[in-house]
DNA sequence: GTAGGGTTAG
């Protein structure tokens, strides 16, 4: 009974059960207490010391658990001290060891233990295919499988999940195909790891063939196999069979919730997703990591954030390294800093290992925060980095207008053999053109073999910024494609820097064509024509974007204090402090016309009546954040502001006025790049 | 009666 309970149930079954034996005051036998000791779990260190009072220590097969107990927990000081006290060593206590030294990522161990066994039998062999495939050296899993004196099963399947690890759908599939012809009966691992290896494709045709086959075979679908292929449906966008499944299951472990969690958050649909959620019985981290990855990939960087502190407040689980990334990526896209060193603090403290991509989250994280110094400590001191890293930094100094840097860092990695892909280039350039290095871009430029279309727009940007506005309509006539949007905006934003209102109205009828419902494009041009006082024009822009039906963005800057973000828009009264920000944005104001700014229509469009009449009360967003940034910061500090948009050009003059009068440094991140704004100055060129 | 193979998250 009790090793049935062991198969089919949980521990607690077990435990229970076990209770209720000792209640009729029988003690476990050595039969009994391999069972206990495989179901104790985490917990059950401390069994070694039981097992001696109760003399069964030199059982075989209870030492054999012990060992197994301590292998599977990382200790395998301890379960190698049991081994080489075992005087009479079956196979099975090699096994335990080669897989245990596999489990701790130990090959050298393993491999050691493999070739000094004195016998071997195919449960070795397929621990040791098995360990390379984890690990994803295939060739040696595929030398050390043909190599096998007799196959089972299991061995087919460990092989398989090595290419379904690797992403390897084709190869995979052609094992399979092998394994059938070979004369073995896929069983319901070997469809799990099948199942699994389609789900990358997300092709729902594939996926409904292999449901055919397996109807046709009159296949039982247990709880791991439906749940695999409720993922493949997630993946394929057939949420409604997903749940179809998912309904019918009258057993569902965490894995099936969670397949269900991720599919619709992957599919945008949070709020289906949270409902699970809520109602899941059993959450495990992967819940919580899905969730929470759920909200940052959809935007919802502030509601990551809050259920992630929902998760360390409430202690349910602990995060890992996967909730960390999403968290910290988070914060990188709000600008959050203080959160992001918040969560940093916390993986020091919960001794979270960090991979590459976990350091990558952090330079990215730190480059989006506005620290490029600490951005680069991480990078500096990261044990290994991937190109990932490279980018990551790279793109940093991109949006901080550090051309040189970019390109010592494109020199280096090309030193370190990292060979630097489209992505790199896409941020080489953006750095040179933030930087106003044109020279140096147009040799990066041409020394691309086959530039990409965006490598293209940011030609086009960093042409049209450097004021080369005829080169750079001249490239985008004779690009080898057809320019997308990105190109165009690009010499309508260098049209916008110029005033020149033919090139803005060139750039614009395209891409009026090419997307009449971003309302950017309309802002743009009327941005040019109101430079230029031409608000006939202004009014004639306006008008079309009614008549398409075209509605603004909403304009919104934010300013992190005290672990939260404080958000505003144009005209934004909602704020507790809003009496004394706008008291604060009122002094200033006054100050400000009595050396002389004077307001002018520049900024159209305008969210807010009230502005036209003045200049700083009732304004736009980032003014009222720039206004509780003043208030809530210490002398000295630098406030920094994120805005979702481009800061506006009216916007830009009063903030270095703020920045005179006040002698304090002002950081603003928009969607574009980094102003820093200090004693009356910008470190960006481009507005008027 | 031991030991090997499976599904979910960045």
């Amino acid at each position: 009974m009790l090793k049935l309970y062991s198969h089919v149930g949980s521990h607690d079954d077990v435990i229970g059960l076990f209770r209720r034996m000792q209640a009729f005051n029988l003690r476990p036998d050595a039969f009994v207490l391999p069972i206990l000791i495989k179901s104790a779990g985490k917990g059950g260190t401390g069994i070694q010391t039981q097992v001696l009072k109760l003399g069964f220590e030199s059982d075989r097969y209870v030492r054999n658990a012990i060992m197994d107990m301590y292998a599977k927990h990382g200790a395998m000081d301890v379960a190698r001290k049991v081994f080489d006290g075992i005087p009479d060593k079956a196979v099975a206590d090699w096994n335990v060891m080669v897989s245990g030294y596999w489990r701790c990522g130990d090959e050298v161990e393993a491999r050691c233990m493999f070739d000094s066994m004195p016998e071997r039998n195919v449960v070795s062999w397929t621990a040791m295919v098995s360990g390379y495939s984890k690990c994803g050296d295939l060739e040696n899993a595929r030398r050390i499988f043909e190599e096998m004196p007799e196959k089972s099963v299991a061995s087919w399947n460990a092989l398989l999940s090595g290419y379904a690890q690797k992403g390897l759908v084709e190869d995979g599939l052609r094992v399979f195909e092998e394994m059938m012809d070979s004369g073995f009966r896929p069983d319901e691992t070997t469809w799990v790891t099948v199942i699994s290896m389609c789900s990358v494709r997300g092709d729902l045709k594939l996926a409904e063939s292999l449901v055919g086959t397996l109807h046709q075979r009159r296949i039982e679908l247990n709880c791991f196999v439906k749940t695999a292929l409720i993922d493949l449906y997630a993946k394929c966008g057939s949420l409604e069979t997903a749940q179809q499944i998912f309904n019918s299951m009258a057993f569902r472990n965490p894995v099936t919730w969670n397949a269900m969690i991720s599919g619709y958050a992957r599919s945008g649909n949070l709020t289906l997703a949270r409902q699970l959620f809520d109602k899941m019985p059993e959450r495990n981290v992967i819940s919580w990591n899905s969730m929470i990855a759920g909200y940052a990939q959809n935007g919802h960087f502030a509601t990551a954030i809050k259920l992630f502190k929902e998760m360390v407040r409430t202690k349910e689980l602990k995060p890992d390294e996967v909730t960390t990334v999403s968290v910290i990526s988070a914060c990188g896209h709000l600008g959050a800093l203080e959160l992001g060193k918040w969560v940093v603090k916390l993986i020091v403290e919960n001794q979270i290992q960090l991979s590459i991509s976990g350091y990558n989250s952090l330079i990215f994280m730190y480059s989006r925060c506005g620290s490029m110094e600490e951005a680069k400590k991480v990078f500096r001191e990261m044990p290994s980095r991937d190109l990932v890293s490279y980018n990551s930094l790279i793109a940093g100094f991109a949006i901080h207008g550090h051309g040189h840097e970019a390109l010592e860092l494109l020199s280096r990695m090309k030193e370190e053999g990292v060979e630097p892909d489209r992505i790199t280039f896409i941020g080489i350039l953006t750095a040179c053109s933030h930087a106003g290095l044109s020279k140096q871009g147009r040799q990066i430029f041409e020394s691309i073999e086959y530039p990409a279309i965006d490598h293209y727009s940011c030609m086009v940007d960093l042409l049209g910024r450097a004021g080369e506005l005829d080169e750079a309509k001249r490239l985008v006539n004779n690009m080898p494609m057809k320019p997308h949007a990105g190109v165009y905006g690009a010499l309508l934003n260098a049209a916008r820097i110029h005033k020149h209102v033919e090139l803005g109205e060139l750039a614009a009828s395209e891409l009026f064509e090419l997307e009449p419902e971003n309302p950017g494009n309309y802002v743009l041009l009327s941005n040019i024509y109101a430079s230029l006082g031409r608000w006939g024009d202004v009014e004639r822009v306006w008008k079309l974007m009614q008549v398409r039906g075209v509605k603004k963005t909403t304009a919104c800057s934010w300013v992190e204090f005290n672990h939260q973000i404080h958000q505003f828009i144009a005209g934004d009264r909602s704020h507790e402090r809003t009496k004394e920000i706008y008291e604060v944005l009122e002094k200033l104001g006054k100050r400000m016309r009595e050396l002389g700014y004077i307001a002018d229509k520049r900024c159209v469009l305008r969210d807010v009546e009230e502005e036209e009449k003045e200049e700083m009360v009732g304004t736009h967003s980032e003014k009222l954040a720039i206004g509780f940034g003043l208030l809530v910061s210490k002398a000295g500090e630098v406030i920094r502001v994120v805005k979702n948009l481009r800061v506006c050009g009216d916007c830009h003059i009063a903030i270095k006025m703020i920045s005179k009068l006040t002698g304090r440094e002002i950081v603003v991140r928009d969607n574009n790049r980094f102003h820093r704004f200090e004693d009356g100055e910008c470190s960006c060129k481009d507005y008027w």
